[in-house]
DNA sequence: GTCTATATTTCGATAGAC
DNA sequence: GTCTATCGAAATATAGAC
């Protein structure tokens, strides 16, 4: 979350004279544009708002990311670290841990980092012109290795036999709902943003529903 | 699909004078906006990028539609159509049928209308500005009477105990990610789209999962 | 590094000839 | 009903004074 510098010091909102300006603003850039990318894509995101999001001015902010793009891509590569970071199955060769903390991660990042969620849902539905090239070179050896491990338990009948794609597709979808579609079940759920202890719930009913349905 | 007209005759693709000009030209707009829209949403969308999908001049669009939100609005109406016309749990008090037919039926929607599924989730990504009405006002009502059916069955001990919203958003988000997030599961599928084969097998493993995952 | 002014392009929408 | 021309606003991006 916070960024080392050369110095060792760290450059939270606070703002600097010297050396850490650039820095601490084009933090305050990319944060500015999580928040406008995930709300109105790329396309739809003028440099204004994201300017004003972040309370610089619009030329400022071209001082620091020349063109849109540019903060785009940067905006994007911090959603596929996310990605990268979060939790997979290779921590446990034991079906029901390794499926209830996989879940239990995810659920837990659409909480902390829905705009993440929702950039990367936005991504693919523009046509993913981005995190494309993301998927092809790193995420699709990740999910080789993942769907091994899946088919291994089936192999060996530790699970149900299941369409090893469509199941991870099932924990993707049902956990990244909870962020990318958090205007519907805001408004679902008496126009409140759900809680943290409903995402508990949810979190619990997608665990049941998922590992009870591959017969653990 | 085709509408019927005021003289009993079906417009198509074809042009025609006289009557059915308007009721063509305002189709093949409205297809052309169906695809622009769900790409890159409302703001992100040009007139051009419409007029040029439709092969229409832009002006002629304008004389259709005045404006660009009128366009949008009747794209997303007919988007609420699909919604309210897809399948419910009202046909069957039986969970085991009532379950496999309406994830049977989200399953066809997503391979059958995935612009409309896609515009819906362009939607509620950027806020459900225009959806929200719809949501707040037919989607509500609609969802708690399901959500009774479903609840009743937790109470007679036909299904296990689960948050029902929570199933009802699992069963969502699965069926509509074969749509949403078409462009990840190509390339993950080797740069080709799912075939109707593929997406027979992953409605098999859904509906598979959630009918065993909660108890059935 | 900041910020006003501005160049250039694109966009939504309209006018008006045909 | 069609389509060229265009207006005014908004957008991307840059220049240049401070």
């Amino acid at each position: 979350m916070q960024k080392a510098k050369t110095d060792g010091s760290i450059s939270l909102n606070r703002r600097r004279t010297g050396k850490g300006i650039r820095e601490n603003n084009e933090r305050i850039i990319l944060k500015a544009a999580e928040v406008a990318f995930s709300e109105t894509g790329f396309k739809g995101t003028s440099v204004t708002r994201i300017a004003d999001l972040a309370g610089i001015p619009k030329a400022n902010v071209h001082y620091y990311f020349p063109r849109k793009i540019d903060i785009y891509r940067e905006v994007i590569d911090r959603v596929c670290q996310l990605w990268l970071d979060a939790a997979d199955f290779r921590g446990s060769d034991e079906p029901e841990t390794a499926l209830r903390n996989y879940i239990s991660a995810k659920m837990d990042l659409a909480y902390s980092e829905p705009l993440g969620s929702k950039l990367w849902a936005m991504e693919v539905l523009t046509g993913a012109p981005i995190l494309g090239e993301f998927i092809r070179e790193k995420l699709l050896d990740w999910f080789e290795l993942e769907k091994a491990q899946v088919q291994s338990w089936i192999d060996q009948g530790q699970i149900d036999t299941v369409d090893v794609q469509t199941l991870f597709y099932m924990i993707w979808a049902s956990t990244q709902h909870y962020a990318d579609f958090a205007a519907q079940t805001a408004i679902l759920n008496g126009d409140k943003a759900l809680s943290k202890d409903q995402f508990e719930t949810a979190k619990g009913t997608i665990s049941h529903v998922i590992l009870k349905g591959v017969g653990l």
